[in-house]
DNA sequence: TGAATTTGCTAACACGTGTTACCAAGGAGC
DNA sequence: GCTCCTTGGTAACACGTGTTAGCAAATTCA
């Protein structure tokens, strides 16, 4: 432990020759504290001079807030491994935190064992929590919210009235499946995200069924196949639908992810997307644009989401309400190869 | 601000009937300190029946530690958004910080303004820092770590004796560029992970030019196109290579996202994947198997690069010491079809 | 039986900060 | 001259915890 010992604010009052109580004032421009302009530059000089931090963990016990947000990912290793996606929610999550004063404490929990992450606020460490990815049984969370706790869902929780911010993803699905029967397309198929015990996944498949509705379609059984994050289940879920008796001639995979695995199924199969078979995604990877053929998806707005999340919970946390519980946020088609012939390269 | 108030080791003192000493003693587990087993019981209970849990603040008010990492991320939005490779890592650096007892705060800062972490460490908020990306002119990382605090670079920094993590990308690029030549490939061509002004990017194209000299190949300035992590980059590059006087017959992309972009300029000049070109990629990235064609690229230990990392970390500020300050992990070649030809699907 | 040790527990201090209550000096109003 | 208000500042308490020094009672040792 070679580190030198820190100021601390007495220093800097003895180095100034005033009042731990004055250094104070100064420090936190306490309004209504009248110090004269001769001594509030003595102590800023002598902070200086001694490169004084107030130290966190005083402030913290006296304030009993913590200005740290604590980002919870319910995510299993695979999905985190396989998720383009969260980068760039973290990033917003970040920022937003970051333009007001606040830090993030990152945790993983096991998506089948999502306890354990009350005790980052029982024991303080935490002002208040986002949720990425709740299930649907997750106890830890109502009950937080129930004490009074600050939590803001990524994701939504049917039937509760836990705050949340959320792509309005059936809305995103049904305009993707919306766009492959303008082209044409009366046989439509869909690969989930993930199993349908997911509440994205049921967002997503609703979505589906509301477009073919819509159209005056039949919603076919042999038509909806799960996939589970990854690539691989892509392709077999993909294989499984061209192998199919009355086989689509397009596919809805509600993941861009999967959907790379459905395309390569499709291609080794010796058929032409998307002459033979028309695909739409979902989530606007960063490497969407480059698949081969570059892929038709639905952006989600994924630095918005986390800066949203960020922001209203840090409303919370500081007590100025929100317009609404629940924010859900507006998705956009990006048209691409995959869904129709004839565009120039992205 | 309804939450209810917090139970203090006070409170558990009066609910058991003793001293608050003793509390903390059993609580602690603290060795050489003799407790009745009936006490220790009733104090266990007590905290259980009125949900004590200790106050973080407090704690780290008297012991100075905070039990927590901060992981900088120097990475810019671009970078982050492209990087299908940093969840892996940070789900790592969690991981290893968890199973010893540690919290990881996440913070990112622009690359080339990479000031302000030193605040976490001033501020007592952090026990000491990992450190991804750092920029070559980082005095941050320097002063920190001649202060005695902390501090792990995942990369590494020439001329400097911070503690680091990193992958021998070096050797991987080397492997990746040889098993080109051992095709039969001798016009090999490089386009670089990032600018050459980043580290990473250096050690990448002198792994590149010594698999050359080791072969007796020459190296051709004509052959080396820089990318800057975006598809798009890899798009370009590879164009460029394409136009060039006397085209390459194998490509090495220091980079797997990158590479799509490459592959995608291949494919739209008509030219076959790996007939006409052949391909190595670097990361292996989660989707690389399922590029058309899966990528040959070389799989670095993205977890265990975090988890490493974390750990060390922890190990310097425990003053466990370090068997050797820096440590290089192994990189694997990941052979798939944009090398050779006749290969089953991965 | 007296002295020395062990057992079981507690009083009191330290950590670094924010904030309330109070005080002295100086000026304004009558 | 006396009271009242403002200005500029401080002493003292509170926050919740870990830890050292010490104290009775019980046990062991000679």
């Amino acid at each position: 432990m070679p580190s030198v010992k820190r100021a601390t604010s007495l220093d800097v009052a003895k180095k100034a020759g005033v009042s731990r109580t004055t250094v104070s004032f100064v420090l936190n421009n306490v309004p209504g504290m009248s110090i004269s302009e001769s001594t509030r530059k003595k102590v800023l000089d002598a902070a200086k001079k001694i490169n004084y931090h107030p130290n966190v963990a005083g402030r913290k016990l006296v304030s009993g807030k913590s200005y740290t947000l604590g980002l919870i990912l319910c995510q299993s290793p695979q999905q985190v491994f396989a998720d383009a996606f969260l980068p760039q929610v973290i990033f917003g999550v970040e920022q937003a935190a970051m333009e007001r004063g606040f830090h993030v404490l990152l945790k993983q929990v096991e998506p089948d064992n999502s306890h354990g992450y009350a005790r980052l606020v029982n024991e303080n460490y935490v002002d208040g929590i986002i949720l990425s990815g709740p299930r649907q049984d997750d106890q830890e969370i109502v009950n937080l919210h129930r004490k009074g706790v600050p939590v803001m869902l990524m994701g939504q929780l049917p039937g509760s009235d836990i705050p949340f911010v959320d792509v309005d993803a059936a809305a995103g699905a049904e305009t993707a499946v919306g766009h492959l029967i303008e082209h044409g397309h009366r046989r439509v198929g869909m690969i989930t995200n993930a199993p349908l015990t997911y509440i994205s996944a049921q967002q997503r498949r609703n979505g589906y069924l509301r477009a073919l509705e819509k159209a005056g379609l039949p919603a076919d059984e042999q038509l909806l196949q799960e996939g589970n994050y990854m690539p691989d289940s892509g392709f077999k879920a993909m294989t499984a639908l061209l192998e199919g008796a009355n086989r689509p001639s397009a596919v809805f995979v509600a993941s861009d992810v999967v959907a790379i695995g459905a395309m390569l199924a499709v291609k080794r199969a010796g058929l032409s997307i998307p002459n033979d078979i028309a695909i739409a995604g979902f989530d606007d990877i960063p490497l969407a644009g480059y698949f081969d053929p570059p892929l038709t998806t639905i952006r989600l707005p994924a630095f918005g989401l986390g800066w949203a999340a960020s922001e209203r919970l840090i409303r919370l946390i500081k007590n100025e309400g929100l317009d609404q519980a629940g924010l859900l946020m507006k998705s956009e088609l990006i048209v691409r190869e995959s869904s129709q012939s004839s565009l120039p390269v992205n």
